[in-house]
DNA sequence: CCTATAATTGAAAAAGATTTTCATTATCTT
DNA sequence: AAGATAATGAAAATCTTTTTCAATTATAGG
């Protein structure tokens, strides 16, 4: 299998990776490639037997070095669900946050800038200084309900 | 080290344990006392190297087994936290979340009602029927600060 | 274009965490 | 108090992730 189309997306981290000081090699290429166009989360080893389909030697050690680069430089974010937190997918961008559907796995990303102000009414409450927070909704999406 | 003193949670658990046909064990006693009174999240190794204090044979297995029926029952719940998905705390009730102290560790519950009309307008806008929100604040405590 | 240097790769081994297996022990019902 | 059966803990097995290291490859400089 020929490795993967260039996507904008793809391109774009792929001169990310290079401005950090990183090398473009093949294995790499696939990898940012099929995460940067990826519609759901995938797992290290889901990630590993897709991108063998175009580099059949790629190793799985590569695949963990790729994801660690890509989150440091915040290109990909680790997905946490209630029973695997080994996922990964193109990481969100602002004040975005995670749907996910429990069906089929898509997902789509929305806005909470609305939340700004509950979170400080919290932080009145409790006297914390927040720093950051971690939303997540769970549901169906249209074509699974 | 004698056993720690018995808590109301904690014998609330020991009683919804039993309820649910599970036998009420020595070591299990322990794993229960502990969770029910932790203040900040617990990795299995940590709970178990706890209890081994009052229970100097406990096994760490045990300590698997006795979390595992522990979240079946909804008494506890797995934290999720960037780094680390692997600890436990006692569960949040109802609408309740999850803050979080990013220097010590203290775990705060607040409520989160205000937000289902948020996530109503989410799930207009996306198509999608949302079952479920994981939200969690990370901060510093007012003694962190 | 060719070379030197240093980063990257993948296989294998190591390390960690969690689960399974199984003989023994302890709980709970009768 | 005894029997049935659940639970325990040691050890082995699994699985995932990380480390090590010799061979390969990308890139900068000549």
């Amino acid at each position: 299998m020929p490795p993967p189309k260039p996507s904008p997306l793809g391109d774009e981290w792929l001169t990310a990776l290079q401005e950090s000081g990183y090398r473009l090699t093949a294995p790499r290429r696939v990898i940012v490639e099929i995460m940067a166009s990826c519609e759901r989360a995938l797992s290290p080893l889901a990630l590993f037997d897709l991108g063998r389909k175009s580099q059949p030697r790629l190793g799985l050690v590569t695949v963990y070095r790729t994801l660690e680069k890509m989150e440091e430089l915040g290109l990909v974010q680790r997905v946490h669900q209630p029973d695997d937190c080994h996922m990964y997918l193109p990481a969100a961008r602002g004040h975005q946050h995670l749907l996910l559907c429990q069906n089929c796995g898509r997902a789509v990303l929305f806005d909470g800038d609305e939340m700004t102000a509950f979170f400080e009414s919290v932080a009145e409450k409790t006297g914390f200084a927040i720093r950051d927070h971690w939303l997540q909704l769970f549901g169906l999406c249209a074509n699974c309900q």
